[in-house]
DNA sequence: AAATATTTTCAATAAATTTTGAAAATTCAA
DNA sequence: TTGAATTTTCAAAATTTATTGAAAATATTT
């Protein structure tokens, strides 16, 4: 296989593996251009390469800076902008899961929590089965929450750093 | 706050949270619904408390027993079918984290493996960046396969089972 | 076997999401 | 300050995805 070949499944599939992660198309496929791109390049090379639209490309690459993933690059000289996509695959993971435990599991977290304050009967089963659901799920979520953290702060942290470089 | 007023939260909510995880909004109602149903319900019941169609639902309620999630219980006496939701947390996310891993992450490793093996100069840095990259998400994913491994297998593991049991 | 209840299918429709592209805003150089 | 290059915005169009509902299929009862 040749490397535009290689290039063009990575990029496709990488773009159909985030849409089952909530994350459009789009989005993941200049994510995958950028991670194979040894050096920054310009909105334009990303129209090129992926045949859409400027508009299309600048509000998926401000996305993907928001999320951290992307970082815009000043290069001396030249008058455009230039896009740099983090590269150590721990690092994205952790910063993934970062934005997502804040986006989405700490606001269910304390939905969650006012939910279970619930009034009535706790003999009635309808009540009982609200109640166990709701607190199964958010002593199951805290658990996760605390998990995360731990591989989200490990870098900052020398001793689990030195365990969690086992997986790296 | 009264029952149904949180009932209502929730169903919407976890709806809301599925489609961030690339599960149908009316899957995962259908889903918190059963959950916190404490005895099985018939698709006339899905339809009337969250206002969908009897197509929708049965297409719905069928996916969701292909992700393990929910069993058709047939009552002694009853002409219809009646549905039921696996309500232990843990097994709910084991059972989603095995499919997923099976849909997803497998498939993935297997395309990156292939892409790896691509055919040019090691020394043009395109083509080292693209063997890096991929080897990078390979070996990450590899691991990440690893642990998902031993979480679902935990419970068929007695020792890695009463471990696991301080995070239930 | 016929009548009735229930479930399933799927083409048509509706809704949600993504993409475009051109105008407006901004940035930079002369 | 002007003009050219570049980026940003956003309403409209295109595309994708989800939902409906009625007809077909299946199951159950008499």
């Amino acid at each position: 296989m040749k490397l535009n070949e290689a290039k063009a499944q990575f990029i496709s599939s990488w773009g159909a593996f985030g849409t089952h992660w909530g994350i459009n198309r789009t989005m993941a496929q200049i994510h995958a251009l950028l991670l194979i791109s040894p050096d920054p390049i310009t909105q334009d090379e990303i129209m090129e390469q992926l045949s859409i639209s400027r508009g299309n490309v600048n509000m998926n690459t401000r996305e993907l800076i928001g999320w951290g993933l992307v970082e815009r690059v000043l290069i001396p000289g030249e008058r455009k902008e230039f896009f740099s996509a983090e590269k150590d695959i721990w690092k994205v993971s952790t910063q993934i899961i970062k934005e997502r435990k804040k986006r989405e599991l700490d606001p269910m977290l304390k939905l969650l929590a006012q939910l279970e304050k619930i009034e009535g009967d706790k003999k009635d089963k309808n009540v009982k089965q609200f109640v166990d659901t709701v607190a199964g799920i958010r002593k199951f979520g805290g658990q996760a929450d605390k998990v995360l953290d731990v591989m989200v702060k490990a870098d900052e942290n020398w001793v689990l750093g030195s365990l969690l470089k086992f997986f790296k």
